[in-house]
Parts: C-alpha cells; sequence; structure tokens
DNA sequence: TGCGCTTAAATCGTGTACGATACAAAGGAA
DNA sequence: TTCCTTTGTATCGTACACGATTTAAGCGCA
C-alpha cells in the first residue's frame, strides 16, 4: 500500500529531524512552520496554515509555543482586527542560518542525488494534488 | 524541501481515507495497524510496532479502542506473561471485505497507473531505509 | 537459590492533528 | 442604521506520536 510507505518515510523524516532540531529548541512542526516565516514573513494565521495545510486549531496553540520560545510574534491586523499577523524575532530570524545546516544534514542522510530528489517531489506533488482534487469531487 | 513534500502527501491520503473509514468506525492509523493483522494474526504488541514504527506508548491506547469497538481481542501470552497477543475477532475479520472496497477507492484516487504507483513505493522504501540507517550512525 | 540484566507493556507528560463549535470583526442588503 | 452572512481565530474534545519512566516477567550466571 502506499499509503504505508510514504506513512513510515514521513517518520523516517521526523525522527533524522528530531535530534537535529533539538539544540535548536523546535519540534519538526514548528520547523515546517519556520520554513514557511523564513521564505515569507510577515504572514497571516490562515496563510500559513494555507501553505502547511493545517488549521487555526492546530496552528494556533503552536504559534504561541514558537512566541513564548521568542522565534515570533503574534499581533492583530490594524487593519483587519480578525486577522493575526504572525513575524519573525530577530532571534528567529537568526535562526535561519543554524537551520540550513540541518537542511544539508537531512539532505545528505537521504541517500539520494539532487536529481532523483526533485523527481520524487514532483511526483509526490502530483500525487497530493490528485489527492485533494479527488477530496472535493 | 522533501520532507515538506512528504508531510503533505501523508495529510493528503489521511484526509482521502477519513471519509471512507468513517463508517467502518475506524480512525487512519487505527486502518493500518488493521492491516497488519489482516496480513498475519495475532502478532505481539511489539511486532504489530516494529511493523510500523510505533512503541506500546502509542499502541497500548490505540489497540484498546481496537478492542472496546470489538475488533481485535487483547490477551496475556501463555508462554511468555510479558507478551501481549492481539487477534482480530470474527467481526475484526469480516472487516477485511469492506476495506478492501476503501482500497479500491484510494487507489483510483491516486490517478496514478499501478506500475508509476509500484515505482514510487519502492523509491519510498529506499528512502526511508536510507534515513534510518544514517540516524543510527 | 538468588541476584542482576534484559525485555515487553503500560503509564505519564508534552505536542501535534482535526471535527465541531464559538465568537468577534468585516461586509453587504434592506 | 439594523440584520444577516461570511471570514479569521480561538476553544474544546478526541486521537495519535514519542521521550522518559515504571512495572513485571524472563533469563543468565555465580
Amino acid at each position: 500500500m502506499l499509503c504505508f510507505d510514504i506513512y513510515a518515510a514521513n517518520h523516517a523524516f521526523a525522527r533524522v529531524y528530531k535530534p537535529l532540531l533539538d539544540p535548536l529548541g523546535l519540534t519538526y512542526p514548528q520547523f515546517l512552520v519556520m520554513l514557511v516565516l523564513w521564505a515569507e514573513a510577515p504572514l497571516s494565521v490562515g496563510t500559513i496554515g494555507k501553505r502547511l495545510g493545517l488549521s487555526s486549531n492546530t496552528l494556533t496553540p503552536l504559534l504561541k509555543r514558537l512566541a513564548q520560545t521568542g522565534y515570533v510574534t503574534r499581533r492583530r491586523d490594524g487593519a483587519d482586527e480578525r486577522r493575526v499577523q504572525v513575524d519573525l524575532t530577530e532571534s528567529g530570524a537568526a535562526l535561519r542560518e543554524r537551520a540550513d545546516h540541518v537542511q544539508q544534514c537531512a539532505t545528505r542522510a537521504t541517500g539520494m542525488s539532487l536529481e532523483d530528489m526533485q523527481a520524487l517531489q514532483d511526483q509526490l506533488q502530483r500525487l497530493s494534488a490528485h489527492l485533494l482534487e479527488s477530496g472535493r469531487a
């Protein structure tokens, strides 16, 4: 079963990342949120959720922990008081360099060439698109 | 990032399976455990864990829920009282037919040919093996 | 026989995930 | 304006996932 192998690969990645992320004070999902913010910040809770496929019920407590750790700030958008803008702190932005090293370690751990990795990513993206599409039908 | 795409694909699968599994009274992880048991039963808690990469701290409550639903039984192994043998009930074994239909729906939802799917599974299995290997080094 | 080491489950605390719901702010129609 | 609907977060309850610890059952060896 394909779902089985993806489940296993996801676990395997989480296990590779955990010892690398522990010194940074990040969990694996928190790291994924930071990846999104390093690419573009500030972002609203909802926008982060769209990028990761998560909703506020998961993100709100996660972001509160990131804020408590001191990597992000959360404040109401002045223009639209419904929105909460999440931004990087200086400390959160500075973490990016150390995170790059984490990525390199993780990439090495896959044992794959960059071309194979890119091909696999393309396949997975097509797969996800198909699965989500069929969910709406 | 590859980890990102695998994370997304795993979520996408969970979302496809949820509406299919709800009528069966199973969650996605519970379904994975049932897959293992349908392939071979009875099995000890530890053996199920090896197949799925989970330990007793996750499996014990999950198996208790499966037992409460009436799909499995849990009893101490007479030969080795440390072990708990998990076996299918009549109802749990009978569920297999309905589950086959779920698998067909999910397979269709991938939008992939059987050959492509097999190739992707092989890649993922090699990837997981590499990741787990590098974790021990 | 007895002592210690290992192994198998269970338990505990923390942190995701998610459906359902609540609630306040925004935006529109009468 | 007033009401109604939509939108963006937050909250609640249930169910994984996992590190750390606990407990009990084998097992080995002096």
